[in-house]
DNA sequence: GGTCTAATACTCGGATACTTTGTGTCCGAGTGTTAGGGG
DNA sequence: CCCCTAACACTCGGACACAAAGTATCCGAGTATTAGACC
C-alpha cells in the first residue's frame, strides 16, 4: 500500500507549470527538480494521456497545463500517474469454500468490501477537495511571494 | 497503490474468529475460505505479531482473538497485514535542484506532502471507525441470523 | 485400576523460490526553427 | 531586399532492461494428546 514515487514528481511539476505561458520541456523540469529526466518523462506521458497537460513538439516545445490550475485537482494527478484502479479488490471470498454463499444472494456487495470502498472514497474525496492552485497558494504562503515567480523565470529562461 | 490481497483474507478470518471460544487452526480457516493454506498462514503470522490474535500451539491449537471483536478495528487488521507505513513518502524535492530551498526554511512539511497526508489520515480514520464486530453485524443483517453460527459450528467441528 | 512416561501427531514460525509490479533507461518518429540560396 | 526551400536541432512517445516487493511454498521447533507400561 505504497503510492508510486512518481506521483510526488508529477505534483511538483504541475505546481510549477501553473501560470506558465510557454511550454516547458521535460528535461528542464527534471533539471529543476534534480531527478531522472527519463523517468520523469514517463510520468509526464501519464499526465498527457489523462489530458491534464498538453504536449507541444518541436524545437521550442514542452508541456503546458490544459486548463487553469484551479480546475485541476490533486486527485486528477494521482489517478493519472498511479492509475485509477480501486485500492481494494473484492475476490468474493464469501462465494467460495464449503459454506459458500449462493451467487443469487450476493446482490449487495460484501460488507468487508463496502468498508474498504468507503475508506477509499474518503481518501479520494480529500484529494479531490484540493486543487493545484490551492497548493500553489500554500507554497506562496510558506516560501514567500516571490518564490514561484522566480521559479517561473528560471523555467522560462532559455539557456541556448 | 493497490492493497495487498492478503488483507481481504485476514479480514474474513477475523470476522469468523469473532465469538470463537476454541482455537481454530490456520489450515481449517484456509479450507473454509478455499485459499492457499501456506500463504494464509503468513498473513495470520502478521496478525499475531501485531497482537490481534493469539496463537496456541499443540494438537488442538490454532488462532484466537486476543480481545473482543468490538475492540478490534478494521484499520488494526489492515496495518497488521500490509504494514503501517505511510502511503506517501516526501523526498523533500524542494530542497534539491538549482533553486533549492534552504533546509533551515523547511520547518513546516512540504505543502504537497501535507495534502497527501491529510488524505491518508482520512482513509485511516474511515477504517478506524469500523470494528470487526460492526462488520459481523453487517454480515448477519445481509446473510441472516443463522449464517455466522453455522460458520462457527463448521469451524469448531472436529473432522478427525 | 491408577499413574507416570514416552512416543506421537498436530500446531505455529521463520527461511526459501517464483511472479508481478514498479523503477529506470534508451532510441526512433515528428515538428518548429533557422540558415542559405534564388528571384 | 524578400521569399521559398531544405537541412537541422530539439521535442515527445513508446519499446526495452533492471530491481523490489508481493505471492506462494516448504520444512523445522514446540506442545497437548494419547497410548502403553509399570506399580
Amino acid at each position: 500500500m505504497k503510492l508510486s514515487g512518481g506521483v510526488e514528481w508529477a505534483l511538483h511539476c504541475c505546481v510549477v507549470l501553473a501560470g506558465m505561458q510557454r511550454p516547458v520541456p521535460a528535461a528542464r523540469l527534471a533539471e529543476f527538480h534534480d531527478v531522472s529526466a527519463s523517468y520523469l518523462a514517463k510520468q509526464l506521458q501519464g499526465l498527457s494521456r489523462a489530458g491534464l497537460v498538453r504536449s507541444v513538439q518541436g524545437q521550442s516545445g514542452g508541456y503546458l497545463l490544459t486548463r487553469a490550475a484551479s480546475e485541476i485537482t490533486v486527485l486528477d494527478v494521482v489517478e493519472a500517474v498511479d492509475g485509477d484502479g480501486r485500492t481494494f479488490v473484492c475476490t468474493e471470498v464469501r462465494q467460495r469454500g464449503p459454506l459458500a454463499a449462493e451467487p443469487a444472494s450476493c446482490t449487495a456487495p460484501c460488507p468487508i468490501a463496502r468498508v474498504m470502498w468507503n475508506a477509499d472514497r474518503a481518501w479520494r474525496e480529500a484529494l479531490r477537495a484540493v486543487s493545484i492552485a490551492d497548493v500553489a497558494e500554500d507554497v506562496t504562503r510558506a516560501s514567500g511571494t516571490e518564490a514561484l515567480p522566480r521559479v517561473r523565470a528560471w523555467l522560462g529562461a532559455v539557456a541556448r
